[in-house]
DNA sequence: TAATAAAAATGACAGGTGTCATTAGTATTT
DNA sequence: AAATACTAATGACACCTGTCATTTTTATTA
């Protein structure tokens, strides 16, 4: 038999999941979260032997309680089930050696199939996501340009990003500029809009 | 027996609700589409009793489907399946006379419930949103100035949307400044920002 | 026909943005 | 000690942005 914990924000979602594995033999969920906090209480106390993991999540994201999960050594399993085929969060989950990274656009049978090879320590990626790994381009950002990139998708101005990190107003627009030409756009929206797609920032 | 078609471009969860609901003794689907055009195909050839539409699907949205089947006086009832308690999509459901708006964070018996009451003529709107609908703020953009600002959400800039309309661009920074300014946010992209959020464009 | 409202354009202003060349301090390496 | 690279700052330039007052053109209405 083996135990399971899930953590998927969408409710309709979680809940279809949890019914159907219920009715196969060999699984059994014996926990499900609705946010990332929620999930790693929820692991630590049930110690399943899988664990199915959303990204986008609040409080803390799936690859978050990922991390978690291998700095504690738990001999876990871990699944990361997700919308997005971006590279930087499959490069995130490999290098925190997720055992399986499943796309939401895979069929049920797909992801419990998953389940079971994880079990015998076989690695599972979503066909799709196979290309995108290969691909593989790095994140050419820096840590200083990563962090101003962020604030300016939080909404906040050069000014204000100025203050925050107690550094001149020209020095944030030095940053951004490079940003901008090494993300190959035009804008600082631009930059942002690519960094989150490709999972950079 | 309902005939249910069922449109939801995430296969995971479209998969996951049509086994659920093929356990209720009184549902059958009748069939399943991962997109709006697809959607609207299956719809005129089975003939459903209630079909359940996802908004945000590729070629055609859930909302543009439902209008096609109230258009063509189909007897079938519609139900709105979504993430997004957005007031706008909320009204422009209203206005279509849809059955059900259901939200994906309900449970799944919340949803099948939800067809059965429709089924008897009842209306079902999920309960976050009925505060929404009180506050119905309406669209203050008129139809220029929504087409101005869709197009900066799509990367445009002032001088390719100027060429885009055929106005020049200072007409272009005129519309957006009054955009602002009834949005009152500060830039053009949290213009965007707000007007997507409360499904104005 | 005259009055009114709207859509579109213009010009001017302050301030923001992206680029670039240059400088300076500070570690790290050789 | 010299070379290298990184971090931070500065100033200058052209261009973009948001605002405002004003004007022209075109429909609509009285």
């Amino acid at each position: 038999m083996i135990k399971i914990c899930i953590a998927e924000d969408q409710q309709l979602l979680r809940g279809a999941l949890i019914s159907i594995m219920e009715l196969e033999e060999d699984l059994h969920i014996v926990g499900e979260a609705a946010d990332g906090a929620e999930a790693w209480t929820l692991i630590e106390k049930e110690k399943p032997d899988v664990c199915i993991l959303d990204i986008e999540m609040p409080h803390l994201s799936g690859l978050e309680v990922a991390a978690k999960i291998r700095n504690h050594n738990f001999p876990c399993k871990i699944m990361i089930m997700t919308t997005f085929a971006r590279a930087g969060y499959l490069q995130e989950a490999m290098d925190l050696h997720i055992d399986a990274y499943v796309l939401k656009d895979e069929p049920i049978q797909y992801v419990i199939g998953a389940v079971r090879k994880i079990m015998q320590g076989e690695r599972v990626i979503s066909q799709d996501l196979a290309a995108t790994l290969f691909m593989n381009e790095k994140n050419p950002l820096n840590e200083r340009e990563i962090n101003v990139l962020k604030l300016v998708k939080d909404g906040y101005t050069t000014n204000e990003i100025s203050k925050k990190l107690f550094l001149t107003k020209g020095t944030i627009r030095n940053y951004l500029s490079l940003s901008i030409q090494k993300l190959e756009v035009e804008t600082r929206q631009q930059a942002v809009q690519k960094a989150v797609e490709k999972g950079w920032i």
